[in-house]
DNA sequence: CTCTAACCGAGACGGTACGTCCTGTCTTGTG
DNA sequence: CACAAGACAGGACGTACCGTCTCGGTTAGAG
């Protein structure tokens, strides 16, 4: 026999095929998803997914490498739901002109989000994950968390040609000033969270903590 | 209203004893944060702690209730212990005049603390368990995190008598301008952690995004 | 009343499979029946006849309730297996037309049987359990004592057409008069065993304390 | 170096002493009894017993070795309570002359105590141990059985001198021939317990169970 | 329009760790 | 120095999940 048969093969989990079935697939996402939320995700295991899904452990194995891998794509998968839903227009920070009012709205409206337990749950199992799992993380990070920091960027950017914010910051590094905060408050539990609080942030961070020379 | 004597305090953990054994809390301490670092946190068990420690699981569970307890205490009498092995005095941010090369200065500590697997492991372990244990988390950020955090409160205020930060500035919201970004990418792998990054952060914080009006 | 169908039968041990594993089963008859042997029935314990099996612990308490269970079906297991091995004759009591020595042989080969450690150990551990648990002493009784104890009543039936035992004789008490003797002196070191008490015990029986009317 | 110190020193479980506690010891007997009775000899622990004594774990270490000896000390103390109450008297089995009605009556008395939960938990519970721990079962037989079956030796040697029974039959051995039927159908359930059943028993083994001769 | 390979639900399996209970030893303070 | 109290190292308990492995039964898509 000649050449090995098949190719490519890749060690990546998937199997690869068409015959997956996608109703267990959804099945394993709302089943995941609930959990976390109902019973917390240490307490969410494969084995109350599969049952939950009514699926096999094994259609879990199969096609993923770990509970946090699956809780991974069905928050993604929760998300593209949700902007499908929503008609897909917000990919996008306002630009009325008003920078301030901009980032604040936009804050306000990130408080909303973690807020909702079908948000806050799963993206916080996922970051705890992530800080014990760089992997894991890296692939949080790249998949979640940057494309909606990118927003920002763009945002800032634009302000710049708008001669709102000085031309020589770096917005990737700039946004951190109101976005980190937050996160962290938000994650950590280091203080409380509320509009006014988030108002602050952009007001501090435009502005600065010196006074304003003369 | 008279004040009220005394707390009735924590029902959990302690049977109270004056019996208990020294050698077996500091042996735990050890073996829980050895444990930490050498095979990661999802893999430190109670079971191995008991067996590292030379002790019987009974005795753990006798005076903590999770591997989380464990850990928080162990890595609490690590900071203690290195507070007192330094000669207690650097419980405060220098005050040289300068507050940007002060808080630089205290940032770049900071990186090469985090750079400290010993440190590194326990703290990141901890922030993981906290995401998840709001409780937990409440203990982490009173025990750990917001008394750090008050040494920059302190020399913010220092500098608003200075007239170096407006005086209208809530010092307490101030600090997260340059720490928060820097725990975030620290414990979240959200970008590259350097002396510059932090140099920059509290340029940026000082002076503010907008441009100075002439 | 008319007769109920079929009886719900047991509720406990079997989650009733066909996929069950053989070979776990014998390597865990095997393991708990050598455990009894060499450390004794208070040492054995479940873990240990897992592990000497290689077996995980779930699938001895998949399908038994405790030690003592698996301890009963795997005596019960080694004696069919010895029946199989012997070719399945020997079911009753030799019947020479001699009933006292029919007898006599019976509780000899009686003696050697309990003289073999591997049938002392598991059949003392069964009867020590079974003292102090009723339910499980009955099933010992109803699937290894008794079938033994009708060939008893089996021979002395024979006798008693054969006008060698008294017809108003009950001949499962009968019995008693002299396999009871051999059990108590067995089970509870109460005495010597040995041949000739047997042979003494059979005449006893068979002629009575009494002084023969002339 | 010198001679040793204390001579005797004996091994043995007592470290001697005339300080010893009686209320101790009587309260541990009392709480092993109870407890036997209450939750069965195998929920029965030392732990346990030291609680309901209220007692120290180490009390009973110091003087007995094992449970078990707890448990065949408070059982003989038990008797010689009650026969102290009884006042002293029935050390011996009736002579009326009528040896199968003396017999027989001493049968239905052993019946109606082993009804007795108080006599009967405690008393195959050492049954059970000492199937499987020879020396217990020695001291067992020593101290309460074997004083119990000397009643029945010199009740039948006295029926010997009277002509009731051959003088060539061991009375040691006969009385087995009705006293162990009775134990092994009370301690394994091999069937049912009656004054008939006894009364039954007296008669086959005063008679036999051949026919007499014409 | 079969045939057959992959996926599917189900769940037994060898394991690891859990948190609890008890053992037998030890230590501490009281009478 | 016996005692109550109870901490200690150790080890078994019975349970819960892990990740792997069959076992039929569907269910495509290649022939």
């Amino acid at each position: 026999m000649a050449a090995q048969k098949s190719a490519p093969k890749s060690e990546a989990p998937a199997p690869s095929s068409t015959r997956r079935s996608e109703k267990s697939r959804r099945a394993i996402y709302d089943a995941a998803l609930a959990l976390v939320v109902e019973v917390g995700y240490p307490r969410t295991t494969i084995e109350g997914i599969a049952a939950r899904a009514g699926v096999g452990k094994q259609t879990i194995y199969r096609w993923w490498s770990s509970k946090a891998e699956v809780l991974m794509e069905a928050f993604l998968d929760l998300g593209e739901e949700a902007a499908k839903a929503a008609g897909d227009e917000p990919y996008a920070i306002p630009d009325t002109g008003d920078l301030a009012a901009d980032l604040k709205g936009v804050l306000r409206a990130t408080i909303d989000q973690m807020t909702d337990p079908r948000f806050d749950a799963p993206a916080r199992a996922l970051a705890a994950e992530g800080l014990v799992n760089e992997a894991l993380s890296r692939e949080y990070v790249a998949k979640l968390l940057e494309p909606s920091l990118q927003l920002y960027v763009a945002r800032l950017r634009t302000a710049q040609e708008a001669g709102d914010v000085r031309p020589d910051v770096d917005p990737r590094i700039a946004l951190e000033l109101f976005v980190s905060p937050l996160a962290q408050r938000w994650l950590q539990y280091t203080g409380p969270i509320s509009y006014e609080y988030t108002d602050t942030l952009v007001d501090y961070a435009l502005h600065g903590l010196a006074p304003r020379a003369r």
